[in-house]
RNA sequence: GACUCACUAGCUCAACUGGCAGAGCAACUGACUCUUAAUCAGUAGGUUCACGGUUCGAUUCCGUGGUGGGUCACCA
């Protein structure tokens, strides 16, 4: 589709001319490829500083640069629409200004044309701040015509495919990625502020740890071994807690080899933070301000509005699994003593289950069915099962559950954490039991990390870690409905030759 | 992976139970020195996603494939 390379013969019409255009451009001397221009105000600098001018008076001398997005010709007077980074100006191009070479010049722009422009502003008689122009230079030719300007893009396919070109003519797609900027930076603020320390670890590493999940795997060939992209920082993080890095966080992409929805892209940004001497009630503590500052920053205030609902992010309630599905089903699966008692409830409340799961993972089994997408207002959900959780430590009170949390909004799982397990020898046991889970079939169970053992042997401090989904919060944060619209370039089929 | 919906001009969309594929914007020609979805007159632009089938005739019906959206499954 768009994007290959066509023989100029092939071209449709309007590329056709456009060529055409070019090639006059260069027999009058004219580089249709311009260089550097001098800038010295933005469309919003001009907005800025001048739309307090009353009449048709002109003031300053300014310098603009960006691309015509429209044009609307009245003989030898013109106006048009110049965008740039900050958004759009009217110009006006005038013959008496321009004189009769210049503004012939003029009449071979296109749409989509790249210009820079210097020119007077004035206030037209409808009020429109506007540059009056004096002289400009082609400084890139378009040479395909851009979609519809009223419309816009509508196909998501192209949109997505061709993210310039809905970046080029949906204005409010640059506000979504504005917005994402905005809150990478206000995380990154905040914990730079609060002592946390930014690192970089492996993105290619023998053992895929850290999470429930099936890696990408790909190949070293000077090593002649396979390597995987991580899933997930925490085993890496952890080692730099135990190596005297009390506070450490990473902000970056992870990888999992799995099916792709509205929620899901196969590669997705997490931030994980670690703090040493915290346990998982500081860092729900942290998760809340987190949330609540980059809200704040992006958007002026904590209460969201997704999808028609309104969410207020800035309070949310703490409630454990059990005592949630309790209040869901009347089912208290904690109070099971054998697994066949818990079966017998799951199987009352028509709960579907695996074979291998135990109490806590049919506990999580009921979470999941009767209570997850219900959890619309935020909520920290507590005490996950222990069988769930390999890489948590367990609850002091009952061994059955640890210490840890999810932090939900919208029935989806924006936050993950826990304390972490820092007793090498339930760690190491927690590993085996995962093995003993992928050889019934589990693929995605945790694979063992004897390197993460022996660190953990050296001495982890007790240590409260968490994880947040940060494409999740700022769809949150921009009411974006599919992940695909936060993400710039979202994995795509190839489209076939 | 399963189900389902969609794919028509550069873009946004029409085309009844199967009967010559159309509009707006964009483009081109002309008019127009304050318009802002500028306006007015005219012109051109199509492998209807691809391949096959049914039919006198397929954008329309059937099959296979492709890509995309949604739901589910899987999964954080």
């Amino acid at each position: 589709m768009a994007g290959e390379q066509a023989p100029v013969e092939d071209l449709n019409e309007m590329m056709r001319v456009r060529r055409e255009k070019l090639e006059t451009y260069r027999s009058m001397g004219i580089a249709p490829f311009g260089h550097r221009y001098d800038v010295t105000y933005h469309a919003q600098d001009v907005r800025d500083e001048f739309s307090g001018i009353e009449d048709e008076e002109e003031h300053g001398n300014v310098r603009l640069a960006g691309r015509l997005m429209a044009i609307r010709g009245h003989g030898k007077a013109s106006f048009a629409t110049l965008n740039d980074r900050t958004g759009s100006i009217q110009v006006y191009f005038k013959l008496d200004v321009l004189g009769e070479e210049k503004y012939a010049q003029f009449r071979l722009l296109d749409i989509g044309d790249i210009i820079g422009m210097q020119g007077v502003v004035f206030k037209t008689r409808r009020g429109e701040l506007t540059v009056k122009i004096t002289d400009f230079e082609l400084l890139s030719k378009s040479l395909r015509p851009l979609p519809e300007k009223f419309h816009g893009l509508k196909d998501v396919e192209i949109r997505y495919r061709q993210r310039y070109l809905d970046l080029i003519v949906n204005p409010e797609v640059r506000k979504t990625f504005e917005a994402r900027n905005k809150t990478i930076k206000a995380i990154r603020r905040y914990l730079d502020a609060h002592d946390f320390m930014e690192v970089a670890t492996p993105v290619l590493s023998t053992i895929a740890g850290g999470a429930a999940a099936r890696p990408f795997v790909t190949h070293h060939n000077a090593l002649d071994v396979d390597l995987y992209l991580r899933i997930a920082t925490e085993l890496n993080l952890k080692r730099l807690v135990v190596g005297g890095f009390e506070r450490v966080y990473e902000m970056g992409r992870v990888f999992r080899n799995e099916g792709m929805d509205v929620r899901h892209n196969p590669e997705f940004t997490s931030v994980e933070i670690y703090q040493a001497y915290g346990d998982y009630t500081d860092l729900m503590d942290l998760t809340e301000e987190i949330v609540r500052h980059a809200a704040q920053q992006v958007l002026g205030t904590t209460v969201i509005n997704y999808q028609g609902t309104e969410i207020d992010l800035g309070k949310a309630k703490r409630i454990s699994m059990n005592d949630v599905v309790k209040e869901a089903t009347g089912k208290d699966f904690l109070s099971c003593r054998t697994v066949e008692e818990a079966r017998a409830m799951a199987d009352e409340l028509k709960i579907p289950y695996e074979q291998r799961h135990g109490i806590g993972g049919i506990l999580n089994a009921a979470f999941e069915a009767k209570v997850e997408e219900s959890l619309i207002q935020p909520v920290f959900i507590t005490g996950h099962p222990t069988e769930i959780s390999p890489l948590a430590k367990r609850n002091p009170g009952d061994p059955r559950i640890t210490d840890r949390f999810e932090f939900f909004v919208y029935g989806r799982e924006l936050a993950n954490g826990f304390t972490e397990l820092n007793d090498p020898i339930d760690q190491e046991e927690r590993f085996t039991e995962q093995l003993q889970q992928r050889e019934a079939g589990d693929d995605e169970a945790h694979v063992m990390d004897k390197d993460f053992i022996t660190a953990l042997e050296y001495g982890l401090p007790p240590t409260g870690g968490l994880g947040i989904g940060v494409d999740r919060l700022i769809m949150f944060l921009t009411d974006s409905p599919s992940i695909r619209d936060v993400l710039l370039f979202p994995t795509m089929k190839p489209v076939a030759e």
